[in-house]
DNA sequence: TAGGATCCAGCTTTGGATCCTT
DNA sequence: AAGGATCCAAAGCTGGATCCTA
């Protein structure tokens, strides 16, 4: 297991060193399959970068590499190079959510600094790591996230929950996370009691993240 | 047959008079059958607008009413009020592609000024006139259907017509127009010959129509 | 043919549902 | 439950093919 890197240097030489590498190589040295039915193995190679790149592994952290702030992210991309799907980035606590700033907001320290690991796929169907790229949002994008965030979190607060679509956001979107979890949340209206309902989790649209990895100021659509 | 309006005003009052009317009825006050097959009726509401309105009807005209230098066009909705279609605006002729220009194109002029009536589709399944909405392309607007218009001539030019796609084109693309048509275009490269293909024109992507119908100076994707 | 357009199979995108490990 | 995500049916969009009338 490596040690976690000492800065954002060492961490992107790392990530360097496994581009070009095949996710099958990487799986049996470190001894993890992910050549089982593609519903078994989701998540698996993420959790494989972070063990490779000596990320601090865990439920209880709350950065991949917290001594260094950044976020680690795999994207899978399809043969040409789009991404295959949206980008979890984390849970939202429903119960806060009429308090919620973006300033202070988890999802925005999350996104503050970024190592990007496209994960792609060659002709020959296999998976191979790809050029990492460590990201910060621009100001404009920061802009539109922030106005994602707001607006999400406003819907909330004015129709409850359930009354939010994941259309809502132009890059950031808010979805079901977890298929048997259960939180509470307010109904809607100002006399809202608590009602339980299926946690949710902001995502980036693959729309988004597609653009950032071809140049990671690009304002989509 | 009504008289040609006199100006944009009388158009305008005269469509919206006819605004809230079922197709149905119309079409039978002009003795049209528009209760075919939906294949035998392509281009009957557009026609029974013309009418209506008292367009200069027939293929020799060169704007719907050219007195006042306004192009008329019908967009089908669906139940939520997005078009259902592209827009068709005119033919292009591929022999004078090379020497085409913005300013001076047929494109340009035809949308220089159009009333766009939409028809709706209630929940009963009937065809309904919406309301008249009468148009010209902003500065901003111009500038991308200008664009368009540069990009798609410069590959005809560059590739042949053979190498242009319908992808081509933001918010205006070029389409074959015409099943059976046969038109003369020139091979790619410098030293291209004549050769036969089939007619195309220019559309208006369903995403821009729904975008001005909304509000006339969006800037849709 | 020119002018009025729509059809519709196939591909892409969407977003609610779901899976594994710690 | 939290953290790593992907699955996949259905809706939406695309764009080549096509239809009618004068």
């Amino acid at each position: 297991m490596p040690s976690p890197p000492r800065d954002e240097a060492e961490l992107v030489a790392r990530a360097r060193t496994l581009s070009g590498l095949a996710i099958d190589a990487l799986a049996s040295h470190w001894g993890v399959r992910v050549d089982g039915s593609p519903v078994s193995t989701k998540g698996k190679v993420g959790e494989l970068l972070e063990r490779a790149l000596g990320a601090t592994g865990g439920a209880a952290a709350t950065r991949d590499f917290p001594g260094i702030g950044v976020e680690l992210k795999t994207i899978p991309l399809d043969p040409r190079g789009t991404p295959r799907e949206s980008t979890f980035v984390c849970a939202v606590s429903l119960l806060e959510a009429e308090r919620a700033e973006w300033e202070t907001s988890w999802v925005r320290a999350k996104l503050a600094r970024v190592l990007w690991i496209p994960v792609g796929i060659g002709a020959d169907g296999a998976r191979r790591i790809g050029d990492p790229c460590l990201w910060s949002p621009s100001s404009e994008q920061e802009r539109v996230l922030r106005d994602d965030f707001d607006e999400i979190l406003g819907r909330i607060g004015a129709t409850g929950i359930e009354g939010l679509s994941a259309r809502v956001g132009r890059w950031m979107q808010l979805r079901p996370k977890a298929a048997h979890g259960r939180v509470r949340t307010r109904a809607p209206g100002a006399d809202g009691g608590l009602i339980e309902t299926v946690p949710r989790g902001f995502y980036l649209r693959a729309r988004f993240t597609g653009a950032i990895l071809r140049d990671p100021r690009a304002l989509p659509p």
